[in-house]
DNA sequence: TTACAAACCAAGCGCTTGCTTGGTATTGTC
DNA sequence: GACAATACCAAGCAAGCGCTTGGTTTGTAA
């Protein structure tokens, strides 16, 4: 399974807006505006005017400004779920297997759905607390993942400190990547995944 | 020198405001508003309500919003280079130093100047370009104390990864506690301290 | 007591914001 | 080709925004 074709078979089961309808690229481009500018400066005209419709239009699609947002963010979710865990079944010792994590959402962070999972990081507050903790039910899940590798590496000694906080700490260096890393620099982001690995002595 | 004499002498030599003060009682607060609501979230009025005087009342202290924004960031880095510094400079050994290094971070982004921290961390693209070039350079003086140590580190093999990018994984996993860590919690800064060592195999 | 500056208030201006409204094209379906 | 349903436009409203203004109070020092 490839990335594209995990992301074909979601758009198929409804789960994310296809990138080609109005919907679909109305959330590229609020995820694009949102990370460049912040949500508080991006104004629904703004969002209009990046797929070429009135402001008001806009509300024909979604019932507030809060609602694309949270779209943004649902979808982001979503889609990267599903690519973590094909990434982690394709390795077999934990320590491959944390590796395809590390890789997978740095390339989630700095690839293609870089600026979506940058708005997912960054305009946290944003969201009124009921949105909040809709995401973090989809977050949750997520985590788990994350969780039973870096469980196992514990278990297995590959690693000395606890794995929530391990997980935590890696959550912000990984995030934090989205503010310094250039695709197009001098590193490649299996070099990175290998520096961060590096880092944690599991290489 | 204890945190609070380099403080002191801080406010003595007019480096940051006297927090008893109206300027430095705002900024205080200003922190502490733009970190729980956002820069553009919070508006004057909040600010103004914050020590008790009208909106436009603001303005006889600073000449803009945004200036506030750029107080609260050039006061932290300031005060928070100064803190770094000795802290470095009384531990020995190159591990010692890099442990104090995170202690001391962990502390400003947890502790009493949690507030303005997490501002300077999370505000940043509310800043005018020109005011983030001038932040730039007195963030340049502090990384230049984490670099000494890392590149040390890296010299007596204590660590693998290249200094610059164990630098910025650092700061995303430290500045990122300030979303979950909580002092009245089950771990102490020490440990938390120890565990991130822990992480990087260095303890 | 006077003189003067710093600190503040009350009011509101000009502008932008998210969102609504009433109406008009465009599209899909039988 | 009739007929909804969908997608959109043009205009603008009410509220909130950063900031200004003219004038008053407060602190300080001669």
């Amino acid at each position: 399974m490839t990335p594209k074709s995990i992301f074909a078979q979601l758009v198929a089961d409804n789960v994310i807006s296809d990138p080609n309808g109005a919907r679909g690229r109305l959330l590229r481009e609020a995820a694009r505006l949102f990370r460049d500018k912040g949500y508080e400066r991006t104004t629904v005209r703004d969002l209009a005017a990046a797929i070429g419709i009135q402001s008001g239009s806009l509300f024909h699609h979604f019932r507030t400004k809060e609602e694309i947002l949270k779209a943004v963010m649902v979808e982001t979710i979503l889609l990267n779920t599903a690519l973590m865990r094909h990434a982690v079944a394709e390795a077999q010792a934990p320590v491959d297997r944390l590796r395809a994590l590390v890789r997978c959402e740095l390339e989630s962070i700095n690839g293609q759905t870089g600026e979506a999972m940058a708005v997912l990081v960054f305009e946290w507050r944003s969201l009124s607390v009921d949105a909040q903790s809709d995401i973090l039910k989809l977050r949750d899940v997520y985590e788990k993942i994350w969780l039973d590798v870096l469980g196992e590496l514990k278990q297995s000694g590959g690693v000395n400190a606890d794995p929530f906080i391990v997980r935590r700490m890696l959550t912000g260096a990984l995030s934090w990547t989205v503010t310094w890393y250039r695709q197009d620099g001098p590193i490649t982001l299996d070099q990175l995944a290998d520096q961060v690995m590096a880092m944690l002595q599991l290489a």
